[in-house]
DNA sequence: AATTATTTTTAAGTTAGCTTAAAAATATTT
DNA sequence: AAATATTTTTAAGCTAACTTAAAAATAATT
């Protein structure tokens, strides 16, 4: 008599929560089921203990689990994970803005940090560094009700010569990348134009704020994402 | 070749972390060994756990283990425990001081960022707060050699009537008492002089920054730290 | 000193979360 | 459709960190 709910709601392990992250982000891209083999690369481990995994996560109710086919998060799974998710780019804004921290530098410590638990401490967090809509690598931050801030973003390589954007996130997130990106001066808010497209390579050359011209190729283009102006 | 020293410096788990405080925090008080039933209990688990797992401690150069003695912690055990208290310390800090916990919430939470992995994080994060010496509930925080700021202070009940003291900390950290102490105004920081002591119970007359003055038990008085004015 | 009580250790068993190796199911290619 | 390749699951085994129960060592009491 003194639950009134049918699940108990018991905590989950770091593992538990590393498996609801891996399957949110797979299904979030391919937009569909997330795949044993997808889900052991994503963690850097073996089909066998995924399958494991699944079994337990879909007996507590996280994931809908079918024999050969891959898995989506339940309902409550998916407000979980999207909690993780919260959870890891609040701390990234901290270790950012707080303790100036380079972007290339906080994924590791965050994803530690994710997995401490408390709402209170989350929400005080939240409310502390102004609800940010967005972290250190313009991936917007779920608020306390799961809802994401929409972004109108493109990749830099959708522009035409001639058009201007503001820099608002990247689609690739390696330490290299971001730390070209510092050395490049093409931080978040930084606004670029387009001067110029290469057809041959399609590299470009982008005009900065202060009369600067870089030049940079498809491969930094199509995974720098800018706003429109 | 690859590497210079002898022993393996390898990643502790949360749990011998956990033992490594207890240890530490037994041989402070007792000022001596730590016996296998004492760490038992500072941590809820049976004998036979820590027996086991104070082994594996010894083996990895962390504790001093003799047969049916107590252990203590060698050079480096010791070293690793007063970076965790370091850490918790530090951590309780930032949620009193910036998230606007009160002292008698932030253990439970700090006790899970004390195991959060990266010097380079404390270090920021202390410069941060601004390199404090004392957490809200006036115990010392190590510096970063581990080093303890050395604190005179006695409890209250040791003044005579008339003595004046400033309120630098806590013998007891249970949330009641914390909380009972909130209500009472008797929090870090303020001036309190000793008005009256009664023989009968040893309870005592405080007068309070405004002329206010408050009864308060022996109990009170033996948990509550001052320093002399 | 001998008996009794307490503390500590050993032994055996459990669970979560992994591994490798083999078996089974599904997909792909000819 | 049959043969081959890939993916997924099952099976057996491992380790860390716990448990209970029994044995051994130490401490306390008469």
């Amino acid at each position: 008599m003194e639950n009134s709910h049918q699940a108990e709601e018991k905590r989950l392990s770091q593992a538990e929560e590393n498996y609801l992250k891996a399957i949110f982000k797979i299904c979030e891209s391919d937009n569909k089921q997330a795949s044993t083999n997808a889900i052991a690369s994503e963690l850097d481990m073996t089909a066998a203990a995924v399958s494991d995994m699944l079994k337990r996560l879909s007996a507590k109710g996280l994931v809908h689990y079918k024999r050969h086919h891959g898995v989506t998060l339940t309902e409550n799974g998916n407000q979980l994970a999207t909690m993780l998710v919260r959870k890891h780019r609040l701390w990234e804004v901290f270790l950012c803005e707080m303790l100036d921290f380079s972007w290339d530098e906080v994924h590791e410590i965050a994803e530690q940090l994710e997995h401490i638990q408390s709402d209170e401490l989350i929400e005080r967090l939240d409310h502390f560094l102004g609800q940010p809509k967005f972290d250190p690598h313009g991936d917007p931050i779920p608020d306390s009700e799961g809802n994401f801030a929409q972004r109108k973003q493109l990749p830099l390589a959708a522009l035409q010569e001639g058009e201007t954007g503001i820099v608002v996130g990247v689609q690739e997130h390696s330490p290299a990348f971001l730390q070209f990106l510092d050395k490049m001066k093409l931080g978040l808010g930084v606004k670029v134009s387009v001067k110029e497209i290469f057809e041959f390579d399609h590299s470009m050359a982008v005009g900065l704020e202060k009369g600067e011209e870089i030049t940079i190729s498809s491969k930094v283009t199509e995974n720098l994402l800018v706003q429109k102006k």
